[in-house]
DNA sequence: CGTCTATTTGAGCCCCGTCAAAGGCGGTGG
DNA sequence: CCACCGCCTTTGACGGGGCTCAAATAGACG
């Protein structure tokens, strides 16, 4: 809304003017919106467009034929769903907008001249698709091996950081509007249960959270509850910058 | 070892004689061997190769600093560990042999030449990759939301499935030389309740398991207690065979 | 035929799920 | 500005699926 939207790839690489301007035009192509708690694309549709997320937060999702639902990745502005989404003919999950969103949807091809025609935001891209890989892993990690308070702190952790990478934390605090049914389902946990260990959370003084926002008073306290290891968001090695500095 | 190595790749798309020729020099560079139970790269390490398996079993795995080991994915003869795992300076896992292995270790390079020569097999590998990818979505439901039982019972389905693509499932039996405890570690369950677990399958009458052969008797069955949808695997749309046919 | 690893079994218990209901909070309309 | 409504959070009681610890048995391999 206010603020300028900052690409999750700026988080790894400092882009030139003219790449900045290319992503700039981008991001105005096909502008949809998506209603709180509606579907942006279905399992078993045929995708057809890569989604710049404007605006709001959303989430990628399995779901069993009984109900039983999984989140696997949330997104947030500046994130890119998938670059080679489109090679599929069918998604085999769903994404869905859990607040109000905005997104770009951009033809796979268009995307496809931008990468042609800037190697660095190509490599750039590349690295947004390897580190979202490696966070699916590290969700795999999470669900089979870390305790209820483990996996919500690591949750925690991991959003924290990547809306920092991105500009969207101060001060110790970033939004948070995921209900604890959208935690449950992201930690393979029941609601009640993410309830009863938030409370836990907040009594060990690891986390504040009211009103759709977190508060991390003591990130690394909170990151060795978790058995937080970042190196998985492979946040170290920058790409270089444009040869004519900005 | 007797038989030639049919490549993942394969499964989706029908190579030319050229093409295949392309991908036997490949698999004939730098090949190594992992003794049982040994890593071939460990968390950590810088990448240096792309691994394309020859022989043997292996998992990618990661491991908490307590020991709490998750297995995130199994590799077979035929399949590539990544095709662009060299563009992170660090892995953020490890790969280790579950049997003896031989791998070919390729130099990214080498691979790049290949796919800029041949767009076909360029097409086959990211499809390649984006099912991969799809699978760890798929693990990532799987220790989320559904019991041991079913948990078990979708693991077994997904290794025939992907044995059968590459031509080693024969008459409802394949090989499995995995361990209890390595099912463990894939399902995020100790291997006490996988051995009681396995137990059940056996006694429903919808797996056998011994001396690391496992043989479903009905895929069907097994699939539908695994609520088993495979349209993650994206087995369907296949790439358009060669101009001159074979 | 001995050693090492993998599988199997048993007993007890705890983490987390289930079911149900109450309480809080923000939004909306009168 | 208040009253209502829907969603989200919180709490309680209880049950069970899967874990822990420990030991016995069975296979694999030299």
């Amino acid at each position: 809304m206010g603020g300028v939207l900052k690409l999750r790839s700026e988080a790894f690489t400092r882009f030139a003017e003219e790449e900045t301007a290319a992503f700039e035009r981008l991001s105005r192509t096909n502008v949809q919106e998506v209603e709180v708690r509606r579907d942006l694309i279905r399992e078993g549709e045929n995708p057809r467009w890569v989604y710049l997320f404007l605006e709001g937060w959303a989430c990628r999702y399995k779901a069993l034929p009984d109900g039983r639902r999984q989140n696997l990745a949330f997104f947030v502005p500046g994130d890119i769903c998938d670059l080679n989404v489109c090679v599929l003919t069918a998604m085999d999950h769903s994404i869905g907008a859990i607040t109000r969103i905005r997104v770009a949807a951009i033809e796979p091809e268009l995307f496809q001249e931008v990468i042609a025609a800037h190697p660095r935001i190509a490599r750039a891209l590349q690295r947004e698709e390897l580190v979202k890989i490696a966070m699916q892993r590290e969700w795999t990690l999470n669900l089979g091996q870390r305790t209820a308070y483990e996996r919500i702190a690591h949750l925690l952790c991991e959003i924290f950081l990547r809306l920092d990478a991105v500009g969207r934390a101060a001060d110790h605090s970033c939004e948070l509007p995921l209900t604890q049914v959208d935690l449950a389902d992201a930690t393979g946990l029941t609601s009640v249960h993410v309830n009863r260990t938030l409370q836990e959370l907040r009594s060990d003084g690891l986390i504040e959270l009211k009103s759709r926002r977190l508060t991390i008073p003591d990130l690394e306290k909170l990151k060795s509850a978790a058995l937080f290891n970042d190196n998985y968001l492979h946040l170290n090695d920058e790409i270089a910058p444009p040869a004519k500095g900005d």
